[in-house]
DNA sequence: AATGAATGAGCGTTCATTCAT
DNA sequence: TATGAATGAACGCTCATTCAT
C-alpha cells in the first residue's frame, strides 16, 4: 500500500500556510524558494503541487475568498440594536486586525497584477463581494445596498489607516461612531417600503 | 564649462514620470530597466540621478506627499452647506479616481516594503497626513479629530473598493450620502463648545 | 595668453598621484572615477591626459621605472665592509618597507596584465633590471651576476614576506645576515681573474 | 530521492579547477560568467555551490593552502650533504615553475584584497607558514628560524623573479648556490649548543 | 511523491569611455 | 582646458522553473 495522502487536502494545507508570506512581502518580492522552504518542503514538492507561482497565488486568494472570511456572524448574534452590532463588529475587526491587514495587502497586490498581467480574473472575488454584502444584510439589518456599500468602504477605509500605521485612527471608535451616524440617518428617513 | 543642465530639476522630472509605473507594476516587479526605457534614458542616467531603485522610489513617495495631494481646495471652495460641499468633493475624486487609485497602490507597496525592509519610514507620510487632516477642516469645516479620520477613511475606502474593481460603488454618490449622513448626525449632537 | 599650463608636467604630476591608488587595488579592481576624485580632476580631465585607463597604469609603471627607484646610493655611500654595507642596505629597505610593497603589487599586477591582455610589455621593465643591477655593483662591489640576482631575488622575497604580513622576517637581519654570509662564501672562494 | 550528487566533493573538484583562472587573471578581473564557462556549468549551478565570489576564492585560497604545498619532501628525501638536497629542491622548484608562480599571483591577489576589503584573514596562510617552516626543517634539517626565513625568502624571490621574465636568474642556479652559501656560512659558524 | 541540482534569462548596479558645453 | 551628463555592455547575483533520480 502506497502512502495514502489526499492530494487535494496537502494542496490545501499547503496554500494555507502561504498566506502571511504573500501578505508580507508581496507577491513579487517573495520567492518560491522562501515558500517551499517556510512550508518545510522542497520547490520540488511546491511545483508537484501548483504548476506555478502565479497559480499558487491566484489559488490562494481563491481560498481567502471562499473562506468564510467573515467569521463574524457567529461572534455577532444576539445582540439587539444596530449600534450595539456595530460595536461588536467593530470590536471584532479591531480583534482581527492584523489579518484584515494582511488580506488587504493581498487584494490589492492581486488586484495589480490582474490589471497589468495576464492574470485571470477569477470571479472569486465577486462572489466574496457578495458574501460581504449578505452578512452585512444578516448581521445588521440593512438592505439598502448603497447603505451597505458605505458600510464595507468605511471598512475597507479603516484598516487601510491602520496598515499605514496611522495611530490616530481606532477601528472600534470608527464603527461606533458609523453606529450611530447610521442611527440619526435612518430615523430621519421616511422607512422605506 | 561643463554641459549644462539643472541637475536637480531634472531628478524632479525623471521623478515624476515614474508616478505611474511604480503604481501599475509595484515597487518589486518593475524594472529599473523598464524605468529608465519609459523615461527615455540610459540606466546609466537613471543611476547617475538615483543611488539606487530603492532610493528613487522612496524619493517618489516623498515627492507625491509634499506635493499638495488635494488640489481639491481651489476647486471645492464658494460651495456652501456641508452636503454640496460632500457633493463636491464627491465629483472631485471621481474625476481624479484614476489618480487616486494609483496613489493608493504606491502607498500599500511603500508600507509593505516599509514593514518587510530597512526603508526608512520617512515622516513625508506623518506630513502627508497632517495635511489631509488640515484639508478636511478647511473645507469641510469639521474640526472633531474622530469625524475628520471618518471622513478620511471612507474616502480610502471608496477608492479601495474602486481600485478592486468594484462596479457598484459610485464615489460620488457615496460622498453626497456621506454628507446626508453627518448632517443627520450633526443635527442630533448638542453643538460643542 | 592663454593660461600656460606644461600639459606633459601637469601629467607627470597626475601620474605620480596614481601609485597608492593602483598599489592599494589593484589595477582591475580601482575606477576611473575613483582615481579622479583622488586627484581632485574630472573623468573628463583624465582623460584628457591620459587615452584610457590602461595607457595610464602603463605611464605609471614606466614612470616609477624610470624613477631612481634606488635612492639609496646616496644614503648608502661612505660605508665600508661588505657587512656594513648590507646592514645600511637592510636599514634602507626596512624603512621604505611600504613603498617596496606597493612597487612590488604593482609589478605583480602589471605582469599578470601582461600575460593576459595585450598590454605592450614595455622595455621599461627590463631597463629597470639592469639598473638595480648597477646599483648592486656600485654600492656592494659585486661584479658576479649570479650573487646579483641572489642578492635582487632575496630582497624581492623580503619584501614579499612582508606583504603577505609575515611578522617573523625582520628586513634589516636578514639583510645583516645575507652580508655575513656573502663574507663568508667569497671568503672560501677563489679569487675570480 | 534527489539526484545523486555529493555535493561537497563535487565544490572541491569545482575548486580545484578555479586555480589557474583566478591566478592567470586576477581576482578583480576574472567574472563569475567566465568561471562558470571553464568549468562547464551555468552561473546557477556555480551560486548553488559557492554563496558568492569572494567566498570562493576565499576557499580555493584555504584549499591551496591546506594542500601539501611541498609535495617536495617525498621527491628530496635520500639526498645526503645539504649542498645536494639544496640542489634538489631547486630542481623541484623548477620543474614546477608554472604552479609556484600561479600561487604567487593568489597569494598577492589574496594579501591586496585582505588589505583593502573585508575579506576574512583566514588562519589558513598562517597554517602554511608554519608548514613551510616545517618542511625546511624536515628536508634540509636547518633549525635556526632565522636562517629558515633566509631560505623561504629567497625562494619566494627567485619565483617573483621568474614571474617577472626575468630571464638572467634560474631557479636551480640559484638554489646551487644557496646551498654553496649555507656550507660556507655554516662551517664558519660555531656548531650551537 | 519527493528531492535538490541545474539552467539561463534577467535583475540591480557599475564602469570605462564619449561628448556637448 | 575642463566638466560632468550620458551611454550601454557587462558585472555579481537571483529566480522561476525543469528534470534525473
Amino acid at each position: 500500500m502506497p502512502k495514502i495522502v489526499d492530494h487535494d487536502q496537502y494542496r490545501k494545507e499547503l496554500l494555507s500556510k502561504c498566506f502571511d508570506l504573500f501578505a508580507e512581502k508581496g507577491y513579487a518580492a517573495i520567492t518560491m524558494r522562501q515558500i517551499a522552504e517556510s512550508l518545510g518542503v522542497s520547490t520540488g514538492t511546491l511545483y508537484h503541487y501548483f504548476p506555478s507561482k502565479q497559480a499558487l497565488f491566484e489559488q490562494l486568494v481563491e481560498q481567502i475568498c471562499e473562506r468564510d472570511v467573515f467569521l463574524a456572524k457567529a461572534e455577532l448574534e444576539g445582540t439587539q440594536t444596530l449600534a450595539e452590532r456595530m460595536e461588536a463588529l467593530g470590536k471584532f475587526l479591531a480583534k482581527n486586525e492584523d489579518y484584515y491587514i494582511k488580506w488587504i495587502y493581498l487584494q490589492v497586490d492581486f488586484c495589480q497584477h490582474q490589471d497589468s498581467k495576464e492574470m485571470q480574473g477569477s470571479n472569486a472575488f465577486q462572489r466574496a463581494t457578495e458574501q460581504y454584502e449578505q452578512i452585512i444584510y444578516d448581521i445588521l439589518g440593512i438592505q439598502d445596498p448603497m447603505l451597505t456599500w458605505f458600510i464595507l468602504s468605511l471598512i475597507d477605509g479603516l484598516i487601510l489607516e491602520r496598515l499605514m500605521n496611522n495611530e490616530m485612527v481606532s477601528i472600534t471608535e470608527q464603527c461606533a461612531l458609523l453606529g450611530k451616524m447610521l442611527t440619526a440617518y435612518l430615523e430621519k428617513q421616511p422607512t422605506p417600503p
